[in-house]
DNA sequence: GCGACATTGTTTTTT
DNA sequence: ACAATGTCGC
C-alpha cells in the first residue's frame, strides 16, 4: 500500500508521533512544529496503515475554526469524506450525543442552548426572584460561581453546607438556576459538558458502546482542556482505547476560564503506557525570534521543557521601540507599516498585538488618518447581534412557550406598550404559582389582572406569538424565519429607522435568513430534530465569524488571546508596559504572572520574519495620563539579540533642566520626565511632560490623589523626591 | 412606558 | 475616556 503521502515531508519527530504503535500518546508540539499537520497524518496513518475505520476515530478540537480544518485537511489527505467521522469541538460533539440520548439525559427533547448573556440575564432575573442585593451578590460573581462549580463537575447537593453564609446564599442561586433551566428546557455551555459526563458515567449500557465505538480520541490544544473534558476523555478512552494528545504546556493561556495545563503533566500518570514525543523543530520563524522566544519562556518554572530551534537562518534582529505615549506608538507603527507596503509586501501579513481590546482604538484612529486599510478582530458575532438574538428569542418562544428567557427579551421589543410594572404583575404570579411566564401571562389575562390598557397589549403579544407558532408549522425553515422577522415587527422597526445602525440591523436581519437558507440546504437527512431546533442551537454553538469575509488587504488587529493559532510575516507587539502587560491583575500571583508570559511567548512566536515590540512612556488609560515603566517582559529577553530603535528628536526625552532654570524656594535640579515629585497640596507625584524655560517654565505632574496638572514651575515649589 | 441624565466599571474568550 | 448599565422624571 502507498503511503508516502502520509509519512513524506515530516521530520523525524512528526513521523515518530504519526506513525507510533497505537498507544496513549501526548506530543509536546512548540509553537510553528507542524501540529496540526500531525494530528491529521495521524488520522491518515490510522486509517490507511493501522485499518482502523474512519468511524471509530474522534478527534477533538475547542473551536469549530479549527474542527473545520483539521476535517478539511483530514479529507484531502485521505481523499475520501470524513462525513462519517467525529470531528468536532467539544461541545459539538456532547451536544450531538445529548440530542441522541435525551430522554436518558433527562433532557427535554427540543432542549435549546443557553449563551453566556442569556446565561447572565436569567441569573439576573434569579437575584431579583431571590430578592438578593446586587450590590452583595454581583451577578457575574454568581454566574462565576454557578460555571466554576460545573466544570468541576459540582452539583448544588454536592456542596457541603458548612454554615458559611456566602457559600449558602450562592448554593440557593445554583440551586434556583438549576431549576428555571430545566422548567425551561435549555442547558448552558458547561452543562453541555457535565450532562454528557453524566449520562455515560451512569449509563454503562451507552459508555460501552461508545467506548467500543471510538477506539482513538485525538485531542488538539490539550494544554486547553478543563477537567471535565479531561474526565470526558479518559472516560471515554476506557482501558482499550487509546489516546492521541496534541498541546504545549508553554502556551496554555486559558487558566483563567478553567483550563487546566494540570492534565498535561498529568496525563502519563492517569493513562496507561504513555509515550511522550516533542515537537522541537519550528517552521514558522527565523531564529532570532526563536531565540528571543526561547529566553522568555525559560523564566517559567515548572515547564515540562522545550526547546525550540529552525534549520532557517537567522534573519533581521527583533526590534524594540520606545515610544514617547501611545500616539506616538501607533505612528510609529503605522509609519512602518507603510514603509511595509512600499517595499512591495502585502498588508495582510503584518498584525498588529496587543493585549486589551482597548488598545485598538488608537491604532484605528491613525490607521484611518493615514489611510492604512485593517481589520479587528473580536468583538460581537454575528449570531450574538441585538437584532439577531430578538429575533432568534421569537423564534425560541414559538417553538418552546416555556422559554422564558426568551419571553423578557422580546415580549416589548418592538415595542408594544408591556413595560415594566406589567411585566413584575406577570413575572410574581408566575413565582407564586411557579410556572412559566407565558402561562402566568395567560392566566393574569384570564383573571384580569392587569389595566386596560396593558390588557390589550398582552393579548396584542399573546395572539402574536400563537399566529406564529401555528402559521410556522409545515413551512420550510427559512421561510419560517423570514415569517417571525416580518410579523414580529422586528423588520419594520429598523426599516422605519434611516439611520447607519439601523440600516446594518435590516441586514443583518436579511442575512439571518439567508443563512437559515443555507442551513437549510445542508441540513441531514438522518436528523430526527426538527430544522428550527437544529438551527436555533446551530447558531448558539457556532457564533459565526465577529467580521465577515471583508478580505481585502488589511492590516490585521487582535489580541494576543486571539492571535494564537495564526502567523504573520511582520509582527508588531504593542504595549509592553507594567500593569498593562502583564495586566495589573495578573501582576501579584505567580501563577497568572507565569501565563501573561506565555501569553507574551504566544506573541513573540506568531512572527514569521520580523518582529517589533514597542512600549509607551506615557499612556492614557481610563481617562488618565499615566507614567509607564517598560514591561518585566522586556528585561527577560536576550540584550544581544534586541536592536532598540532610537525614537525621533522631535519627541520628548528626559528634559534636564539648565541651572538657569532654577527657580527660588523650588529645588528644580534634576527634574525630568518620570521624575517623581512632592508638592505641598496635590502629594506625591510623577513628571509627566515639561515645557518651556526660566520662570516661564510649566511642567505637567500626575499626582497620585489629585490627577494630572500642569503647574508652573516658579509657583509650584516642587520637591524631588 | 419612554427618553434623558447619572453611575459604574474597565483582561483575555470559546463554546 | 467611554460605553454600558441603572434611576429618575415626565
Amino acid at each position: 500500500m502507498d503511503i508516502s503521502d502520509v509519512l513524506d515531508d515530516l521530520n523525524t519527530a512528526q513521523r515518530e508521533a504519526v506513525s507510533a504503535p497505537p498507544g496513549n500518546i501526548l506530543v509536546l508540539a512548540g509553537a510553528g512544529s507542524g501540529k496540526t499537520r500531525v494530528l491529521v497524518h495521524r488520522i491518515a496513518w490510522l486509517v490507511r496503515v493501522e485499518q482502523i475505520s474512519p468511524y471509530s476515530v474522534m478527534a477533538v478540537t475547542f473551536t469549530n475554526k479549527a474542527a473545520q480544518e483539521m476535517r478539511q485537511r483530514t479529507e484531502a489527505l485521505l481523499g475520501i469524506p470524513t462525513a462519517g467521522m467525529w470531528v468536532g469541538t467539544f461541545h459539538g460533539i456532547s451536544h450531538r450525543l445529548l440530542r441522541q440520548h435525551w430522554q436518558e439525559a433527562g433532557l427535554l427533547q427540543t432542549f435549546q442552548i443557553l449563551d453566556a448573556q442569556d446565561q447572565q440575564r436569567l441569573v439576573k432575573r434569579i437575584l431579583k426572584n431571590l430578592e438578593l442585593d446586587e450590590t452583595r451578590w454581583p451577578v457575574k460573581q454568581a454566574v462565576w460561581f454557578i460555571n466554576s462549580r460545573k466544570e468541576e463537575g459540582v452539583r448544588p447537593q454536592h456542596i457541603p453546607d458548612t454554615g458559611d453564609l456566602t457559600t449558602r446564599q450562592l448554593v440557593r442561586i445554583y440551586t434556583s438556576y438549576e431549576e428555571q433551566c430545566k422548567r425551561m428546557g435549555v442547558v448552558d455551555f458547561a452543562e453541555l459538558l457535565l450532562r454528557t459526563l453524566e449520562l455515560l458515567r451512569d449509563n454503562q449500557e451507552l459508555l460501552a458502546h461508545y467506548q467500543q465505538r471510538f477506539q482513538h480520541l485525538l485531542v488538539d490544544e490539550f494544554q486547553d482542556t478543563n477537567s471535565i473534558q479531561y474526565a470526558l476523555l479518559r472516560l471515554l478512552a476506557g482501558k482499550n482505547n487509546f489516546v492521541f494528545a496534541v498541546g504545549d504546556d508553554d502556551q496554555s493561556i486559558y487558566g483563567w476560564r478553567g483550563a487546566r495545563i494540570e492534565n498535561i503533566q498529568q496525563f502519563s500518570d492517569d493513562l496507561s503506557n504513555t509515550q511522550l514525543i516533542r515537537l522541537e523543530q519550528n517552521y514558522r520563524s527565523t531564529g532570532n525570534i526563536l531565540k528571543v522566544a526561547n529566553h522568555l519562556i525559560n523564566n517559567n518554572q515548572g515547564r515540562l521543557g522545550k526547546a525550540l530551534w529552525t534549520a532557517s537562518g537567522e534573519g533581521t534582529p527583533v526590534e524594540l521601540y520606545a515610544a514617547y505615549n501611545e500616539m506616538d506608538e501607533a505612528r510609529f507603527v503605522a509609519d512602518r507599516v507603510q514603509q511595509w507596503v512600499a517595499l512591495g509586501e502585502k498588508r495582510s501579513e503584518v498584525a498588529v498585538l496587543y493585549r486589551s481590546n482597548a488598545q485598538s482604538r488608537i491604532f484605528e484612529e491613525t490607521f484611518i488618518s493615514m489611510q492604512i486599510p485593517y481589520r479587528v478582530y473580536g468583538g460581537l458575532r454575528f449570531f450574538e447581534r441585538a437584532e439577531i438574538k430578538d429575533a432568534l428569542a421569537y423564534l425560541r418562544l414559538c417553538v418552546n412557550h416555556e422559554d422564558d428567557a426568551s419571553l423578557e427579551r422580546i415580549i416589548n421589543q418592538p415595542a408594544r406598550g408591556i413595560g415594566e410594572r406589567t411585566l413584575d404583575i406577570v413575572r410574581s404570579l408566575a413565582r407564586e404559582k411557579d410556572i412559566s411566564l407565558w402561562r402566568a401571562a395567560l392566566d393574569c389575562l384570564d383573571v384580569k389582572l392587569f389595566s386596560n390598557r396593558a390588557m390589550h397589549s398582552v393579548q396584542g403579544f399573546v395572539k402574536l406569538i400563537t399566529d406564529l407558532s401555528k402559521q410556522m408549522h409545515g413551512l420550510p425553515l427559512s421561510e419560517q424565519v423570514d415569517h417571525v422577522v416580518q410579523a414580529s415587527g422586528l423588520m419594520q422597526l429598523h426599516v422605519a429607522d434611516k439611520s447607519e445602525k439601523a440600516q446594518t440591523r435590516k441586514e443583518n436581519l436579511e442575512e439571518l435568513v439567508s443563512a437559515a437558507r443555507a442551513f437549510e440546504y445542508e441540513a441531514d437527512e438522518s436528523e430526527t430534530l426538527s430544522p428550527i431546533d437544529a438551527f436555533l442551537s446551530h447558531a448558539v454553538l457556532e457564533s459565526g465569524e465577529a467580521q465577515g469575509d471583508a478580505w481585502e488587504d488589511c492590516v490585521q488587529m487582535m489580541t494576543l488571546h486571539s492571535a494564537k493559532g495564526l502567523e504573520f510575516p511582520l509582527v508588531f507587539l504593542c504595549g509592553l508596559e507594567e500593569g498593562l502587560f502583564p495586566h495589573q491583575m495578573s501582576m501579584e500571583e505567580p501563577g497568572r504572572l507565569e501565563e501573561e508570559r506565555r501569553l507574551c511567548y504566544v506573541g513573540i512566536t506568531r512572527a514569521q520574519q520580523n518582529l517589533i515590540l514597542s512600549y509607551a512612556e506615557n499612556r492614557r488609560l481610563h481617562g488618565r495620563e499615566n507614567y509607564c515603566v517598560p514591561s518585566r517582559f522586556i528585561s527577560e529577553l536576550p540584550a544581544e539579540h534586541l536592536q532598540e530603535i532610537r525614537p525621533r528628536a522631535m519627541v520628548s526625552r528626559p528634559v534636564v533642566v539648565s541651572p538657569k532654570a532654577r527657580v527660588p524656594g523650588g529645588s528644580v535640579e534634576g527634574i525630568r520626565v518620570g521624575q517623581r515629585v512632592s508638592h505641598k497640596k496635590f502629594g506625591d507625584g510623577v513628571v509627566l511632560n515639561y515645557e518651556g524655560q526660566g520662570s516661564h517654565a510649566r511642567v505637567q505632574v500626575n499626582f497620585e490623589r489629585a490627577g494630572s496638572k500642569w503647574l508652573v514651575m516658579a509657583y509650584a515649589n516642587l520637591t524631588v523626591l
